[in-house]
DNA sequence: ATTAATTAGGACAAATTAGTCCTATTTGTT
DNA sequence: AACAAATAGGACTAATTTGTCCTAATTAAT
């Protein structure tokens, strides 16, 4: 469904937003390490966070990655699934066609409106605050 | 969301289904023509599709691929996706967790399920036979 | 029998995605 | 000023997916 990159994207995101949440910042190495992540593969997908201003990061020492606390209840899993794998997820044709629409449908355009829809609908109403409370709580998990 | 190898399956499989529809066995020129895909890759994948017994192809001259016309019906999409992609579409974690179900979900696990379910039922509830009777019909296209 | 049309399949090549390594830069601490 | 702890980023490697090419096997028609 998602890129590796981009299950890392959400998964750091998550686990800055609840470090963020009680005001401490965390470095790439704690993030990579709670996430189970490759280190250097993580970093990559960081900056790219940061450059879409997803993220913040403080370079130097006791530097690291946070997100306002303000922000964190704003933004929400399409952000991040936009900024890593772009939006084909939304108007890609499910058969893969170059032109898919209304007016020139693929064999399953009807059907994967529907899915595609929920989908969207699903990552443009959870915000990082959500998921982060959900595990401070125990009721989800960032690894294994 | 699926890989290409199962987008030209499915669309492959949609076309032989719409020719034995009329009774006719096509040849893997004509299926990469009509559908668009790579000659040498499709045949691949429609190779794949023989040995799971979701097709049958006929060597030699004046051979090609063919589906019993009893079978276009019962023929679910859901096969040919677990043929080339498998089923790690059903069960596989949204943020790519080895380990993820009800006792030890993953922080969008709930947000997920509703979508992988539809998408299943989807699968399993969309046969050949509709698709290719929509495309005869002009209702819907295999390119561009 | 020979030929032409066709699928089967192995070995390879190209493209994309995933991941690593090294160096530069920044910044707080001493 | 020097050092240590961090992110930034370029260049590289590895793995996977996508795609090609060639040869073998099969089969209908002549």
């Amino acid at each position: 469904m998602f890129s590796k990159a981009c299950e890392y994207g959400l998964k750091a995101s998550i686990y800055i937003a609840m470090s963020s949440y009680d005001g401490n910042r965390v470095s790439l190495k704690e993030i990579a390490k709670e996430i189970d992540s490759p280190e250097a593969f993580t970093a990559k997908i960081l900056q790219d966070l940061v450059r879409n201003k997803i993220i913040k990061s403080v370079k130097g020492a006791y530097g690291g990655f946070e997100i306002e606390k303000g922000d964190i209840a704003t933004i929400k899993l399409s952000q991040i699934v936009k900024a890593i794998d772009g939006d084909s997820i939304y108007h890609g044709c499910g058969l893969g066609l170059h032109v898919c629409d209304e007016n020139h449908p693929c064999p399953v355009h009807d059907q994967f409106k529907g899915i595609r829809n929920q989908l969207k609908h699903m990552l443009e109403s959870t915000n990082l605050e959500q998921l982060a409370l959900d595990i401070k709580s125990g009721v989800s998990f960032l690894k294994l």
